[in-house]
DNA sequence: CACTCCTGAATGAATAGCCATTCAGCAGCG
DNA sequence: CGCTGCTGAATGGCTATTCATTCAGGAGTG
C-alpha cells in the first residue's frame, strides 16, 4: 500500500507496467510448474496483483502464454532482420542467427523453458505458433542458406528447406539440452560447434 | 460377450490384451487432445472399457502416459542395439539409427505426436525422461560417433556429446516438422538428407 | 453331471477437490 | 461527486479417482 512517489513516472504506464509485470511473473510460473500446473492465482500473487487484475489485460490463462511467445518471436526475428541486413556472408549471416538465438535463450533460462518445452506442450499450440512466429523464423535461415547457394558458397545440390530445418533442430537440441542439464553452461558458445559442423556440410 | 474358444491360449492374456488396449487408446486420445485435455473417460471409451477398468492396470493417468514412452523406447533401443551389432562402418550405423529412428515415428502418426508434442509438455516429465531412455538412445549415437573418431572416419577435434545432439537434434526437427505438417509425404526418406550433410560436415 | 459357492475382474455412478473466470464493490484522484 | 483501476471472495464447471455392486465362470461336492 503506499508507494513512495506516485506522481510524475508512475503515471502513465500503470497500464505498461502491470502488463509487463504480469508477462515476467507468467514465464516464470509457467517455467517452474508448467503451464497446465500453472494456476492464474500463482500468477498474480507472483506480479503483485490480485487474481482479477490478470483479466483486465488478458482475455485468459491461455492469452498469456500466446503473448510471452509473440511478444518474443516478434522481437527476435526483427533484430536478426535487422542486424542481417548490414551483413554479407552467408556463413556469417548464420553464425549471426545461431548465435541471437542462443544468446537469447541463454540469458533468460525461465523463458528458454517456456519456449523449449511448453511451447512444445499442445499440437494446437504448436500450429498456431507454427503458422506465425516460427515460419518466418524459419523462412529468415531458408532465404540466408539461399543466398549462399546462389553465391556458390553453399551445395546447390540440397533442398534449402531440409537444411534450413536441419539447422534449426540442431540449435533447438542445444537449447533443450541446456535447459535439463544440471550443470550450469553457457548456451551461446555451443552455437560456434554446431555451426562449424554445419558449414562444413553445406560447403560446396 | 461369448469369446470364441476360451480355453487354451484365452486363460493367460486376457490381463496383457486389455493392458495393450488402453494404451493403444491413450496413445490416440493423447495425440489428438493433449495430454492435459484428454479425459481419463475419454481412454477407457475409445479402449472399450469402463473408467474403472483403467485404474486395475494403471495407478494414474500419468502412470499412462509414463507407459508409452518406456515401452516404445526400450523396444527402439534394443532394437537399434540389435541391428547396429553386425555392422562395422560407423557411417552405416548412424544411417541405420536415423532410419530406425524416423521409420517408427513416421509409421505412426499417433505415436509421434505423442512423442514430439506431448512429451515435451512438462519439464518434470523430459527429466525423468532424460534420465532413462533418452539418456541411453543418445549415448548410442555417441558411442558410434566415438567410435567413428577412434577409426579416423569422423574428424577427432569434435565434442562427441555435441556432435550427437547435433545428429539427435535434426532427426527430431525432421519428425516434429512432419507431424505438423498438411502435406503428407514419407518420413524415413528425410533421414537421408540429414545424413547426407551431417557426415560430409563431420567426416575426416 | 447338476448344483452351489467363491473369486476377482469389470463396471460406472458418486465424490471430492480444484481452479479459471466473474463481478460487486472499494480506494484514490481530480 | 464521478471515474479509473483494482481487488479478492464467490461461483460454476469440470474430471481424476474411488468403491459398492454385478456377474461370468472356475472349483468343489455328491
Amino acid at each position: 500500500m503506499m508507494r513512495s512517489v506516485r506522481s510524475l513516472s508512475n503515471n502513465r504506464p500503470p497500464v505498461a507496467d502491470k502488463r509487463e509485470a504480469i508477462l515476467r511473473a507468467a514465464t516464470r510460473v509457467f517455467a517452474r510448474n508448467g503451464y497446465f500446473n500453472s494456476k492464474v492465482a500463482d500468477i498474480a500473487s507472483a506480479a503483485g496483483v490480485a487474481d482479477g487484475t490478470v483479466y483486465l489485460y488478458f482475455k485468459s490463462k491461455e492469452e498469456i502464454l500466446h503473448s510471452i511467445f509473440d511478444r518474443t518471436v516478434d522481437e527476435a526475428v526483427s533484430e536478426a532482420r535487422k542486424q542481417l541486413e548490414e551483413m554479407r556472408d552467408p556463413r556469417e549471416k548464420l553464425r549471426r542467427i545461431a548465435h541471437l538465438h542462443l544468446e537469447r535463450l541463454g540469458a533468460d533460462r525461465d523463458l528458454a523453458v517456456v519456449f523449449q518445452v511448453e511451447l512444445r506442450g499442445s499440437t494446437k499450440f504448436m500450429e498456431e505458433f507454427s503458422a506465425a512466429g516460427f515460419a518466418s523464423y524459419l523462412g529468415l535461415i531458408r532465404a540466408t542458406i539461399e543466398e549462399g547457394q546462389r553465391e556458390g558458397v553453399f551445395r546447390s545440390g540440397l533442398n534449402a528447406k531440409v537444411v534450413s530445418k536441419i539447422l534449426f533442430g540442431a540449435l533447438d537440441e542445444m537449447a533443450t539440452n541446456w535447459i535439463l542439464s544440471k550443470r550450469r553452461y553457457k548456451l551461446a558458445p555451443m552455437g560456434d560447434q554446431v555451426l562449424d559442423i554445419f558449414l562444413n556440410g553445406v560447403s560446396a
